[in-house]
DNA sequence: TTATTTTATTAGGATATCCTAACTTTTTTT
DNA sequence: AAAAAAAGTTAGGATATCCTAATAAAATAA
């Protein structure tokens, strides 16, 4: 059906919010060719191509969207690199840095079966190593779980996504402390005596107080 | 390092015992062809290329040869397919007629640690579920255990290699059974009360005689 | 609003893989 | 050994994906 190019090029799409909506809006060539790292000439082929079979809309000079049926691949695409990757990690037990790689290239296997089964083999988690939502078989893309650090158990894997405390000390505390939105880590330990919580980002260990978790939002 | 394709030529020439010791002998154009389903002069100038590559030998007008590089990737790229074979089959639950397809995608996918951490997750299989040895991490291709059905476990996945008693007698017998060098059978059960075998194969269950269960060499 | 800069497109090539049709060489038959 | 058949090769194309260089359109700045 889809070339791997062609996945290639949905999942860049998607990636910069080139939704109809929900996303960021629609986005150009130049940018698509910068996150491809592909000449802008090329991407311009690719796209008449991507027209033509119904994936992405495009006006002359105008901009890029995918269309309902990019959309859904584009997520399926991504269903699968994620899926891959947790399998990566929780059973070939890569690390987080290796996974990303190789299911770059795992994501373009075609089967009828293959994805859902491995989603059933993996316990059907909800997200990937590196706490991104995995899409459900209908192409949804799961709403992100949002939870305070102190609510999240230990070995949660997830990401910063957000503060419940938007004043600019928190906010000035956080980057003194090296943690900012998007950052991956890992609950390591709740530590009971003072409510405590210790955890893990790029290889570091940290603990921040009990006041601190409570404001952090992860998913 | 090599494109999927060239491991697809690799791999035919070894299926075809294009080896300088141990197999069939030097393949010949066509026969490629044959095997792979490309035209000759297809297959003519990607041979070009791979002996360009170092990994056959032809001369001019004559037969094609693996050199030992050739004849090591080949056996690399069946051990990644065998082992996902093993994968799909053993942890997806995939069936027989199934992991074929899936699998001739996944052996091209590149890791250094990939296929190693996936053997090992898969508790070092000797076997692939048609029954296929596995060679191992130096591309060496286990020699086929040959064992008597009568000796075989219940449950055990295996071929037809061979047999003990080369009667035509014996043979003609087989013959009528559909038992062929080649077939691939599960052994289902042990009768106790009289020594026979039940065994499945194709989809069809049937019972041998202690007597042509001991003359049968599985692998 | 004109000039400048940025963005998108076209033109012309390169490589990998495949094809058909027309040979040439080797092998087999008679 | 000459004729016929089989096997191998060359020539000329097609498609997918990528490139550079040149050009056209749109957006921005002066």
């Amino acid at each position: 059906m889809f070339t791997a190019t062609e996945e290639n090029y949905l999942k860049a799409l998607f990636r910069l919010g080139a939704l109809a909506e929900g996303g960021k809006g629609p986005a150009g060539t130049n940018e698509l060719a910068l996150e491809l790292d592909i000449r802008p000439a090329t991407v311009n082929g690719m796209l008449k191509k991507l027209r033509e079979k119904g994936l992405v809309e495009q006006r002359r000079y105008g901009k890029i969207l995918l269309t309902e049926a990019g959309r859904l691949h584009a997520v399926k695409v991504i269903r699968k690199h994620r899926l891959w990757e947790t399998f990566l990690h929780d059973k070939l037990h890569f690390s987080w840095d290796e996974v990303h790689d190789v299911a770059e290239q795992l994501e373009h296997i075609r089967s009828v079966h293959l994805t859902d089964r491995l989603e059933e083999f993996l316990g059907y988690p909800s997200v990937d190593p590196h706490g991104d939502p995995i899409p459900d078989k209908e192409g949804r893309m799961p709403p992100e779980v949002r939870r305070t650090l102190a609510e999240s158990e230990e070995g949660h894997i997830g990401r910063i996504v957000g503060v419940c405390d938007n004043s600019a000390e928190f906010l000035q505390y956080l980057d003194r402390l090296g943690l900012s939105l998007g950052l991956r880590l890992t609950i390591t330990r709740h530590i009971p005596f003072d409510g405590s919580v210790e955890l893990e980002s790029a290889g570091i260990r940290m603990i921040i107080t009990r006041k601190v978790a409570e404001n952090l939002l992860v998913d």
